[in-house]
DNA sequence: CGCAGACTTGACCGCGCTCAATGCGAGTGG
DNA sequence: CCACTCGCATTGAGCGCGGTCAAGTCTGCG
């Protein structure tokens, strides 16, 4: 298990930050067109991980950030006695392991949601770059800023709002981040199990299946396992206080 | 209100990371004693807050990231239909405006919860100086991961654990906080509100009440108003998963 | 001395958790 | 091809933690 499939890719495409469909949403959007190639140098491109599989794990020494190319992730942290709380989802063009930089081991977990495509920034090399590069690290600066504003929202959600807002929460954030990556924002598809997306808002299992329900009884919301249609964006909005609008993460 | 008092220090004073006490919490801990300097060029110190001040508002233009020197700050996020979240409590030595680094309006609003000194480090110099210090650089890296861990943390401590575990981990985590500032570990005095606890923890207040109370009766902790003693800190650290330990921020 | 804000205490009730049973779809092997 | 299983999802019944509302009590400060 967790057995990583490393592609051997021909050289000629080694360097594709210049081609990635991402590179408006990933690291790339920092740099400079002309310097790109500097990025392109430090970066390992095409590991694969398959549905379930562990990108890798809490406390093991921490080597790289990633960036999502194809696929869902989710983190999460596991404490002693077992208990897991997952503390985020990312889909392409965002950026993993950010709660672990300037760290010597990941500070959480990480796992395949699906079949995952990932890119690899070993830290030490980034952190030069950063340097060097004063628009890459000021956009560092920026991801991490926001991850911290992000965790906040959550804390705040987690705090103070009912099931419903959680949950409608969670379904406008994935609707826009969906939407930036020029998939559609009303009909989509889950990447995470009910367990996850319980275990992420602080719900149990059964409220969320509940609330899934409720929503699709009110016309709000069409699901089938795990596909999702939102009918009336509206109404969803209104069920989450005006923070937490777009909270979503890596936005350009 | 919110009335600054800035005092006009003697250029004598000036330079004083290098005489300053908390200098092994604080910046100057990532800095060789030979480039401390370069640190004190950039940072404005003498800034004093009254209990009740603001120290910055949400959405104002960012300018400098702060370092308590002494006293107390709670930082908070308010929504447009008035709620607040209380996101975080800050003693000397402990850098605030971290969830704004990078941006360019600030996220939060910062209160003085007591009569408080804070240091100024201007945003565009810190980037500027942390290109230069590689050991700076990696140091705010680590901050802020952390920022994101303690947060992470705060998620999982609202989604999965009672009122009485909320509770036993603010003091812990504020009893190890202030023991790593040569202040007694199991007798201080808390800087904040009942309202400001609960609000941090997701909370009512009369619950917050109610479980200092109930610690009491059971002899585990000794209340007077904002004053508290632990008494037992064993039966306190049996009340929190073993996550959670040992939360605290910017440990060096 | 009196007022306002902070804190405590009590009574009540509802949201969401727990426990338990059932439904459902995909993969497996006879 | 169906029977079986296993993981995931849904649905129902009951209850307890903590929120809300409403009085007090304490404290510091003008």
């Amino acid at each position: 298990m967790a057995r990583e499939i490393k592609l051997k890719l021909a050289p000629a495409l080694k360097a594709s930050c210049h081609t990635c469909s991402l590179s408006n949403l990933c690291l790339p959007l920092a740099v400079e067109e002309n310097q790109l190639d500097r990025l392109e140098d430090i970066v390992e491109q095409g590991h694969i991980y398959n549905r379930g599989e562990h990108i890798f794990d809490q406390d093991t020494p921490f080597r790289s950030c990633l960036a999502v190319r194809s696929g869902a992730v989710k983190t999460s942290i596991i404490t002693e006695n077992g208990s897991e709380q997952v503390t985020g989802f990312f889909l392409p063009g965002e950026l993993i392991g950010l709660d672990s930089l300037g760290g010597e081991r990941y500070a959480c977990t990480a796992k395949a949601l699906e079949r995952t495509s990932v890119c690899k920034f070993p830290t030490e090399k980034l952190e030069e770059l950063t340097r060097a590069m004063p628009e890459l690290q000021h956009h560092m600066y920026q991801l991490m800023s926001r991850e911290i504003q992000g965790s906040h929202q959550l804390a705040m959600l987690l705090s103070k709002n009912s099931a419903e807002e959680r949950i409608a929460a969670l379904l406008l954030s994935l609707s826009s981040r969906f939407q930036r990556r020029r998939m559609s924002g009303t009909k989509f598809s889950l990447p995470m199990a009910r367990s996850d997306i319980a275990n992420f808002l602080g719900l149990a299992v059964e409220t969320v299946s509940r609330v899934f329900t409720r929503f699709q009884n009110q016309g709000i919301i069409r699901t089938q396992g795990r596909e999702v249609e939102l009918l009336d964006m509206e109404t969803l909005r209104g069920a989450i206080p005006e923070s937490n609008r777009q909270s979503s993460r890596a936005r350009p």
